[in-house]
DNA sequence: AATGAATGAGCGTTCATTCAT
DNA sequence: AATGAATGAACGCTCATTCAT
């Protein structure tokens, strides 16, 4: 059983040294400076011995960014209190959007702005897969909505449209700083999102702040 | 100096097919498929012509990558009545990129999502001059909202941030409609949005049927 | 001593697992299908396990051939009796031999033809074009049989079937030389073989010196 | 004119060259020496150069492969007077396929048997012990042709001669079925086989159906 | 000015063989 | 005796770039 989990262990270690080292170079140099001999040589072994790990590189690529994306739907999680008022998760949502995509700055780059994973059009199960991780953090935004509508703490939105909305302004915040288009901090373009949504809501504590 | 002027056409035409071509090549088939060989054989010179018009690979894609930008803002300005009153022009505006992107489909569906033209990073040059043009576009709307406040048509807003939001829920809904997550039709999302816009800015007029 | 019986029992196992699994590799899909690790694993052992009972992987292959030649000699003994008269027992003889070739089909069609040149199958275009030279030489055999019967030069034959016979010995008198498996000369060889297709034939002049 | 000549002429230099170094890999060394890098070392020029003259390997295997085959041929035909009486004639065909299947040697020692067996060259050991079990089915059938000599059964034939022929006719049928080149039954070709023997031997019983 | 043949570095992938366990 | 992770050399192929013409 020892020997069982010591070469479980080590096979860990590989396979997350090798998507690490994906991560770590698709962040610095993008998705072409993803060739297997350097893949390989970053994490210590040869070209051949990924192929223990992997089947082929797009596998290993698809898998390094689906760890981050699922690392990232955790981080944001983590940091959201499930029993907070609307308004209040609303904000915390958005906080911990904007604070997990800085966190992960070098390797969005790439990732928001780079068509290589839709090879084969948006139609390919890997693609579906991976919009699955927006799709949900929208449905969250909507369902918070809803609920602040219907207890009247929110003026009348079409939440699903809106949803939509809070979900790609908050995007777009986090990649203008990526492209370090904007020079006020990351509280300040936070608390500034955060203003705009509540006078879009009309929310009646949104002065109060957050 | 006729010498001079017809060796100049020549030049230019020459330039042009080659432009061209790459366009065509990344709207139909992507980076990938943008290659020395395709690009010359499709303008109708050889491989080793191209290097008498652009440096290498890399300036042609951007040549042809920005010649399209400019085009796009060049079609933006054409759909829009300079004189119109403040909410008709924001409601042109956004119909405007709208359709200048719906336009423009297949070639931005690969250039808003690949990020091979940014392999320097962010620092060169280059890449900054492409943000150049989302950012006088939104300086516009920018020009439009704060027009509208000055003049109570509009609740006041931050219009800098106002126009920065305006600008990307609308690329957002122009990107979601390239992904085909939408099912809804052009003028749907069109008025979809402009409601929206309308509620934020308590337009007085935003029901009126634009 | 018993103990040294059951690891040769286990050895001899092992050995024979993996020659059954290249047997069917080979004849499933030819040569190249023919790896390490699908030989291990078709054995149910390791690869590196194979290394303890062939030096390497030409042995290996080898020793399956060699094995599948001595079970078509044993399997051809068997259909024949030793006891019969001549004439029949060169029919049991040639019965048995094409019998046996025809149970090993698929191995065979691997093993005389080597698939390299035939890749997509014998009904690819490319092995068609080189099959009709072949083809056009033994028309040309045949047509001068045919002209040689009717002039009564010849004894009777079925043109086509001696056409094709007299080719397919001409082509084997080559490979015995190629390989080198006769002392006499190219002359001698020549000779032989056109004395032999004039008994054939009951030439008349078939001792004339040619 | 001269300009296209001469571009022509180094385009078939090299076309040839490239060919020609096929042909001697195959020759020397089998199917498996036949390496694009290899190929063009002996050619004089670049991996990468051999893609402007052939679109892939197998194309350029093809093209040598025919090229030898056309060239046999033609080989074949020059040596071969149209106008002859037919025994002459059949005698001229034998003749020359004979002789050059044996300018050819080498590379048809490939061709017809591929090395994939003899790696080391026919001499080797294991490839000679293949051979035996050729050989003990040859001298089976001697024997038999010798007791039925003996017993005036058959036309007195050159026993060892007729033994290697009779095997050899009997595997090519067996051969030309796996190729699916007859439409006839096993049973069918059997007959016509043991006929044709019959005929040669001039056996009083080969009518009877065996 | 223009050609296009040639280069040369690089790509992803395979696989026989080794060796520490 | 047996494993299987790892190696390392090779493979077929692509393509941006150069340069003699």
């Amino acid at each position: 059983m020892a020997k069982v989990s010591r070469k479980q262990i080590l096979q860990d270690f590989r396979s997350r040294s090798l998507l690490e080292s994906t991560r770590r170079l698709i962040a610095a140099e993008g998705f072409d400076a993803v060739t297997m001999a350097r893949v390989a040589e970053e994490a210590g072994i040869t070209k051949g011995a990924i192929y223990l790990y992997f089947r082929n590189k797009d596998q290993m690529i698809l898998a390094a960014v689906e760890e981050i994306a699922a690392e990232m739907v955790r981080g944001i999680e983590r940091r959201v209190d499930v029993r907070a008022e609307p308004w209040d998760r609303l904000c915390q949502l958005i906080r911990a959007q904007l604070a997990i995509m800085e966190e992960n700055k070098e390797l969005l780059r790439t990732l928001l702005l780079d068509r290589r994973l839709m090879k084969g059009g948006s139609r390919s199960a890997a693609a579906r897969r991976l919009l699955k991780y927006r799709q949900k953090h929208e449905a969250d935004i909507r369902a918070v909505l809803e609920k602040g509508v219907r207890r009247k703490l929110f003026h009348s939105v079409e939440a699903e449209r809106a949803a939509f909305y809070i979900n790609e302004m908050t995007i777009s915040t986090a990649q203008r700083r990526l492209l370090a288009l904007t020079r006020s901090s990351l509280e300040q373009e936070t608390q500034g999102l955060i203003r705009f949504v509540g006078l879009l809501l009309r929310n009646k504590n949104f002065n109060k702040g957050h």
